[in-house]
DNA sequence: CTGAAAGCGCTTACAG
DNA sequence: CTGAAAGCGCTTACAG
């Protein structure tokens, strides 16, 4: 270890520019590819920091220049595929561009009124990521006054840049194909009965399912709309509710793939058959849907991650803001539930 | 905003110092909770503080003490159940510990020797989680010299605390399931043919495997060892592959719980049922097991995520560090596979 | 092209 | 119990 470095042996800023005999200004400089710097001078600083494996301190640099290149990221679960989806898209540009991945759990209104709050006050981090997320509009003017920059993925906010699929061309998609396969009397499982966070998502394809069936002169029968509180359990009990009506539908639309799954189950315990019963779609395009054989609304979930940090990261190094509402297009991919 | 606010219009500690009438000293040490501060000045300035929102620059106060509150944790992928489990489980202790969590992906030796390096060198963190990524020598020795705690999870370092499960205890227990139902001809879906990150959990399944079918006196059978890679995919073509032999296993001891749903599959296609034809156990305790009728050995995985933390949290505010190797209990849950 | 110096917003002995 | 001052390790005008 050299003599003057810090408190914990770590290479500072003046080891590097004492090993190559510049000022720190220089080094700091240099490090960081700032023009004005001669040739020779960058490849000595250079060569004495990689001697002395030295890194800029982040907690020193974030203080002296205002920037932490640090990326919040809030989601209401982590122990959900949708959720660790939009994660790793997320995860994989913000290392390549360079930024850290600060992750946080919110799943009340009440820890989103706290979460909000303590990292404006805070300002820890350049961005923010909201998942699913609806803001309200105190939330909303709260985050537009920090420094951090905004987006949100799956839910649009009115006020930040927003990267969504259509939830209700899904809902009439899912609707389409199923008329298309004969079906005229079609049930749904929804979202949440009482959901806290306000969640728009379920409510935008429950409307596009309600307008396709109206479209095609089929009337909306309450008795088919269950809830299946986006769980597995949650489709598995709302299917067998459904399964018990004496008039029950012929097809299924499941709001969520994790939700058709317990569909599935519940369909076959009842010594039913996928698809001769009961046709199922789901949306989201699950690894698991592949081998489970069902129809789905493939909706990229990764990509809503890559591109929520991708336009973020774009947001920081300069590009303008837009009120962009980033579209994901969906695809109906059909495999045998249906 | 008060007059001596920051260059981004937060309250600093001079302004919460200015409106309390006291110094910045006594604002720091009040809010902090620290000792030797009257009773009356602490409320005043909490008062203070709560008037202007204030909370303390993250950079500056981890540049000021050396501690940042950042726990790192470090994930071969994100985008999986396992690992979504371990993350859930961190999250929610180290948020109730007031720490941030700062995920990475690693996936090769290369990534994980850098993300090390890099780690170490820049000294961001108090602590390090690291998940199901087995150390080198090297490695273990530049961990150990910084100023970061760390601990494993899913494997053992030797030098550091971890939490792991008995994985060949796993394989016994699989294949004494399997056995006491009758079961004489085994096979099994293992991990990677050529793991570049050298993970010993697969090896150990397959150890134990191995050993109990000694045990019991039935040869081990290389025919019927396919690798399946963690993967739904993986273990299908894998299932697929024994299903061709000529003398079939009757059983199929799967890994992981993705594979056995992949096995599952495999055997359905083929006209085959389980566990008539072929019974199948898997490993993890997945959100779908249930739903798929699978018997798992459930080894309780946000459980490794909160012990993790919770150790990691406890040697940061002084316990003793032990050689530890915390070790969670797997407990079998019998379903309609077997 | 380079360096001296101020400053980022905190914490921490030290003195009283 | 409280405050003045130094210091954490960087970055950033500014001057030359």
């Amino acid at each position: 270890m050299s003599a003057s470095s810090d408190r914990r042996g770590r290479a500072t800023i003046e080891d590097v520019a004492a090993a190559a005999a510049v000022s720190v200004a220089t080094v700091s400089r240099s490090l960081r590819g700032l023009p004005n710097v001669a040739k020779s001078t960058r490849d000595r600083v250079t060569d004495a920091a990689t001697s002395l494996n030295y890194r800029p301190h982040p907690s020193a640099s974030r203080l002296a220049s205002g920037q932490t290149r640090i990326i919040e990221i809030a989601v209401p679960v982590l122990n959900s595929w949708y959720f660790s989806e939009v994660l790793a898209g997320a995860e994989a540009v913000l290392s390549e561009c360079g930024y850290s991945l600060s992750i946080s759990a919110v799943a009340s209104p009440e820890e989103r009124e706290k979460f909000i709050r303590d990292a404006v006050a805070a300002d820890g981090a350049d961005g923010l990521i909201m998942v699913d997320l609806p803001l309200d509009e105190l939330e909303a003017s709260v985050l537009a006054e920090s420094r951090m920059r905004v987006v949100t993925a799956g839910v649009e906010s009115g006020r930040f840049e927003s990267v969504v699929v259509d939830n209700v061309e899904i809902g009439r998609k899912a609707v389409r194909h199923l008329f298309e396969r004969g079906h005229r009397r079609i049930g749904i499982l929804s979202g949440q009965s009482d959901d806290p966070l306000h969640f728009t998502v379920p409510g935008d394809r429950v409307v596009g399912y309600a307008e396709q069936l109206t479209s095609f002169g089929i009337e909306v029968d309450p008795a088919l709309s269950c809830v299946g509180n986006f769980s597995v359990d949650g489709g598995k009990e709302s299917m067998l509710t459904l399964l018990r009506l004496e008039d029950r539908p012929t097809a299924v639309f499941a709001i969520s793939d994790e939700m058709a799954f317990g569909a599935m189950a519940a369909v076959r315990e009842n010594q039913l058959s996928v698809p001769h019963d009961v046709a199922i779609i789901g949306v989201d395009g699950h690894d698991l849907s592949e081998v489970m054989g069902l129809t789905t609304i493939d909706q990229h979930v990764e990509d809503h991650g890559v591109m929520a940090a991708r336009r973020l990261v774009e947001i920081l190094e300069g590009a303008a803001e837009s009120p962009l509402h980033l579209e994901i297009e969906t695809t109906l991919v059909v495999r045998s539930s249906t």
